[in-house]
DNA sequence: ATTTTGACCATGG
DNA sequence: TCCATGGCCAAAA
């Protein structure tokens, strides 16, 4: 059986990695992210209350293969997208859909 | 227990 | 604008 709780699957990938809370809130901040808005890491950090811990928010969501989390609309703080598990193009697509480009821009 | 890694950040040249 | 540097934290090795 399995040691570790899942996360999420996407076409057979299965993560599993160890509880944390952490990991939680940082979730929670980020399935609250409504469409065509999106947050930096750094802004995902503070609002799950670690505010220097931006860079394990994405070693997380790196890790998050849950559709339930919408993680392609955290971007980096400088405006650029940020890395996504399928491809910085879809990325820049989806957030496109969902009207977060303004002018080009995030 | 210690070291390395990474979807980052701010600064400075 | 692009690149290098030092810093940061959690998770994995």
């Amino acid at each position: 059986m399995k040691k570790y709780s899942m996360l999420g699957n996407h076409k057979g990938k299965v993560a599993y990695r160890t509880p944390s809370v952490f990991r939680q809130k940082v979730s929670r901040v980020v399935r609250n992210i409504s469409p065509g808005r999106t947050l930096s890491y750094k802004s995902v950090a503070e609002k799950a209350g670690s505010p220097r811990a931006y860079r394990a928010v994405g070693n997380i969501l790196s890790q998050n293969y849950d559709p339930k989390i919408p993680c392609h609309r955290v971007i980096r703080s400088n405006g650029s997208l940020g890395g996504y598990n399928r491809g910085n193009r879809n990325k820049k697509n989806i957030l496109k859909k969902e009207k977060a480009f303004r002018d080009g821009k995030i």
